[in-house]
DNA sequence: CCAAAAGTGTTGTTACTACACCCATGG
DNA sequence: CCATGGGTGTAGTAACAACACTTTTGG
């Protein structure tokens, strides 16, 4: 049954390491997915997610991750780059690879094995506007209907990880604007985590971690005392992960 | 550029959802490899992994992963079993996917994205036997020296994974018998998470999980005082997780 | 002056750490 | 009877949860 390859190796023993090679026909015939998984944060509503509109059958009409399939030439892990920035419009977002979605029918079309990302994005940065108009939209994690593909399910999984790594890593800051208040930071943890937790219990924590840099700078235009504001500063949270200090929470 | 498919959709607009139709002959040239992490653990070593002798230029004579191309007509998270069982033997092993890796240069062949998985199993069970005698051995995780393509990240990667879940789920118990005593359990924790623990605060702990059950049976033929055995009862855990109480440790 | 949310300390409880001696077996 | 590791309790400390009132702004 295995063939060997003409190219770059002689071996013809092919029950060796790793790859049975089966031949180019056989084994060469899968295409590579990248999906994307943007959560952006508005303040009093959930956390929510980036779709697109799907037009292709047989999922017209739903809405979809954006996502795109690897180039030949592209690095996996460098491929959310790239499409952030071509669908999105989108730089300097963080992002992390959650999981790779392998079902024999997954797709339609043939054998696509697709790698999800999750990233985080303020829905303020995000420009809607010009061609994508109708076609790109937010949408309330728990108002997701009925979607293209497996991507309900991607975005569960992706949403389990995010929850997780929230609780245990500063991530947090990425979901907000650069100066933030303190209400503003408890009601983002609320909110995705969909917990309620004390204020001054929060805040003592939060200060004792030594991860923000108070401002001299308050709110304006809310129709109430404003907050004071603060600044995340990866560098000292650096030197706390240095001194094995756990974030939890 | 883009060409559209016979099969299934008529869309010839390709900048669509998630895929950009870039025709068969130039998307669907990925091999897909699922590479196994088995992870073994024998007393008073530090945690093993499997490793199979690389026979494929330009890696021969180097040790690398038990791995396999995807299967044309396999999901993705069952090509594992099918793996474990063809070239290591194991049936019922609990195994778990990591993460996937694709950069592009990390297979001399041609373009291979592998999925690895990590799994666990007890050293004793795997019949070493047979035809693979000198072609598969268990290492152990800090003699790892040059191995073949990027497994040597894999493993990294796979272990880092591995840690993380000692700490807050009782995987530790695949990786023993079924039935051990507590001394046992703890110098498995010690070993594999390379910390040391106090003996009497690690027993009240695990007992206050009531994940165990005691059993009326001591270890025999050792040279001092036999341990009581323990059973680990995955009921009792799965109650615990309901309540949403966590493990941690 | 009213509504609405920001800000602030203390106390009780629980979980974690540190620590030393006797016990049962095999040789 | 000796060596080896198994088994047990307590006390001090640090982290966490619960809780109510005053302050500042916009309208």
């Amino acid at each position: 049954m295995p063939l060997s390859y003409t190219s770059k190796t002689e071996n013809s023993q092919a029950e060796n390491i790793n790859i049975q090679l089966s031949g180019v026909e056989d084994s060469y015939r899968f295409a590579v997915s990248v999906d994307c998984v943007i959560f952006g944060y508005s303040e009093k509503q959930s956390l929510q997610v980036l779709l697109l509109a799907c037009n292709m059958a047989p999922y017209d009409g739903l809405w979809g991750l954006l996502g795109d399939l690897l180039h030949p030439d592209e690095n996996l892990d460098e491929a959310p780059l790239r499409i952030l920035r071509e669908r999105a419009g989108l730089t300097d977002v963080y992002y992390e690879q959650v999981q790779t979605f392998g079902r024999v029918d997954r797709h339609p079309i043939g054998r696509v094995v697709s790698t999800a990302f999750y990233s985080l994005v303020q829905i303020s940065s995000i420009p809607l506007s010009s061609s994508s108009k109708n076609r790109v939209r937010w949408f309330n994690i728990d108002e997701l209907h009925q979607l293209a593909f497996d991507h309900q399910e991607i975005i569960e999984t992706c949403l389990a990880r995010l929850r997780r790594r929230l609780r245990e890593s500063p991530l947090g800051f990425n979901l907000l604007p650069q100066k933030f208040s303190l209400p503003q930071l408890q009601t983002l943890y609320e909110v995705a985590l969909d917990i309620t937790v004390d204020k001054r219990n929060f805040r003592r924590k939060i200060k004792s971690l030594e991860i923000l840099e108070e401002l001299d700078e308050y709110q304006s235009d809310v129709g109430h005392r404003p907050g004071r504001l603060y600044r995340f500063r990866q560098d000292r949270y650096e030197k706390l992960r240095r001194r094995g200090l756990k974030f939890e929470l």
